[in-house]
DNA sequence: TTGAAAGCGCTAACAG
DNA sequence: CTGTTAGCGCTTTCAA
């Protein structure tokens, strides 16, 4: 493989010169510039990024840390959204992109601050880690700069994207109250996330604003799971016989409610209706399509990554990022063509 | 941030033996190396893998190249699901993966081998790349070891994964035989996938094992799109209105199809059946769901990687891997409770 | 405008 | 069992 000392040797300059000429350094004679980039073509270099790396202590690489890069994780696509979103901006500004996943048992062994150190990651995006995941507290505590996604923590060297979830919830509440809808229960994700808490938030503040009383017991904790959100609709349904409306914290736990519905005999929406959230790409070809807050994840990732590099080259004016939601109604809440 | 030189010079000893201690060699006294390992934790010491990668000439790093990673190809989440089943792998052995991604405009002026070379990646899976790609070509040809997703190429230094698309095709079109189809149109990806010939020769196989004579007119070109797919079927059921039956080489595609027909004003599976190709999440969503014939993408992604680094290693016994797809029979084309 | 020299953190002969 | 030395490919003072 070629090193800038053969083009060095080839050119009949030192491999400083050359260093410099491919660099675009100003301080080089044009015709030696010249003569070095087309021997450079000639014997087909490619920089070595590992020594560059080494030298400048900086590798202009981003880690992207998930977690559940399963094999039933691609159901909601949500993490490949803001990988595809990461990625996008990352390769715009001509960074590398390196992923590592928690769920794979090797790895758990490290911390991640331990991941990002040994490959010298610039900075790391983090998404879908639980907020009582003890190895999140330490990645932030770090040195390290980070961008979470839907994690609100923010510090000299992090920062957050994440949507208006408690507007969103509310929008999707509102839209049921607006179809008359009072007996309204609620199926939200497990209480390690920043989301559930929010969404919830919206959903009593809906609840509040249109002076229907919130009760607790029709909350139930679907974990995120569409299993889980089955098991619990159908709880409710039996205890509460008077629900008429579903709002889900993810459309996976809304494709769950409406197993549950459709096994008590009931219609949707005529008997009761359903809300998701996140208008993942399943939503649409649901019987009946779902109504849903759709984020744009494929944004979220692109906005985390340029917070990101904002961030390392010391030009972020904010860390936080909040991007906007938008509720879709579809058939699962109602029907227009009766 | 900690280097070997400062255990070195908190143990006492020289860098040499930290490495080798470190390393797990046998060669260095048991005392020492649990001196160095203690002082090595509490200096909260990481290894620099530029460095190591710099001297040892590989940097235990393969690269993923992928095309197509938009926001629209999440539907078809089958490079998400390579993607998964390659990171399984590699970080089960310790590698980090990279990603490539070649929609990105700022990488398309840099060849895959240029992408490869300049990150020193050990070796390269390529994912989506279409045969006619000038880069693929290249790339093939260095001397970077290589695994192909469905591409059969083969050499000293590339491998390939993939199943058995003729079988699979055929496994679909035996199925709609034996259901007493024998007017069936087939939509096909384009030209220029090696997938696309193969599904094919299953689908005339698969009829001329049956004695039904193969139609070149019912064999449309759906570009593995659902809208050019659904245009296709729609010309094709114009034109041939004994049609009762499709087979499609992608699931996408079967969607366009599934539409087609429906706009007709035609019953699947009564009046025309469907069955696609991938078994992508999506399809037992459908109404009605969709027969398929199942690949398993997860395993292709894992297998990739796997035959990837046993190359890299030099124990590869064979370049090229077949994996098995399975025919699943849903409702687009037998209903069973009628 | 150019070159010599040092050094990034690590591994690998080689010698003791 | 341990240390000395050289060097991976590159950038960056400092001098010329």
């Amino acid at each position: 493989m070629t090193t800038i000392k053969d083009i060095a040797k080839a050119a009949g300059v030192s491999i400083t010169t050359v260093s410099r000429a491919l660099n675009g350094y100003s301080d080089v004679n044009e015709k030696t510039r010249q003569k070095i980039i087309e021997i450079a073509k000639q014997l087909n270099y490619s920089p070595n990024t590992l020594a560059r790396g080494l030298v400048m202590n900086k590798s202009k690489t981003i880690g992207l840390l998930v977690s559940g890069l399963t094999r039933e994780s691609a159901k909601d696509n949500f993490t490949f959204e803001i990988l595809s979103g990461v990625n996008q901006y990352v390769s715009e500004v001509d960074y590398d992109m390196v992923l590592f996943s928690t769920t794979s048992t090797k790895q758990r062994e490290k911390t991640y601050t331990q991941l990002c150190r040994e490959r010298r990651v610039d900075g790391a995006i983090l998404q879908g880690i639980r907020i009582d995941d003890p190895y999140l507290q330490e990645v932030v505590e770090s040195d390290i700069p980070c961008v979470l996604i839907d994690i609100p923590i923010k510090s000299e060297t992090v920062g957050y994207v994440t949507t208006d979830n408690v507007l969103g919830a509310k929008k999707a509440v509102r839209h049921l109250l607006a179809l008359g809808h009072r007996d309204i229960a609620m199926i939200n994700g497990y209480e390690y996330a920043f989301v559930s808490e929010q969404r919830l938030r919206g959903f009593c503040e809906a609840l509040l604003e249109a002076e229907v009383p919130f009760r607790e017991q029709l909350v139930a904790d679907g974990a995120f799971k569409e299993e889980k959100a089955e098991q619990e609709a159908l709880r409710l349904l039996t205890c509460y016989p008077e629900i008429t409306a579903f709002f889900c914290a993810s459309d996976l736990m809304a494709l769950g409610a409406m197993k549950a519905i459709k096994k008590l005999g009931k219609r949707i929406p005529e008997d009761v209706a359903v809300v998701g959230y996140d208008d993942i790409i399943l939503a649409s070809y649901t019987t009946p399509p779902l109504s849903t807050v759709a984020q744009n994840q494929f944004a979220m990732g692109y906005e985390a990554a340029k917070l990101l590099i904002e961030m390392l080259e010391g030009k972020a004016t904010s860390h936080i990022k909040v991007l906007e939601t938008e509720l879709k109604v579809r058939e699962s809440t109602f029907k227009n063509h009766e």
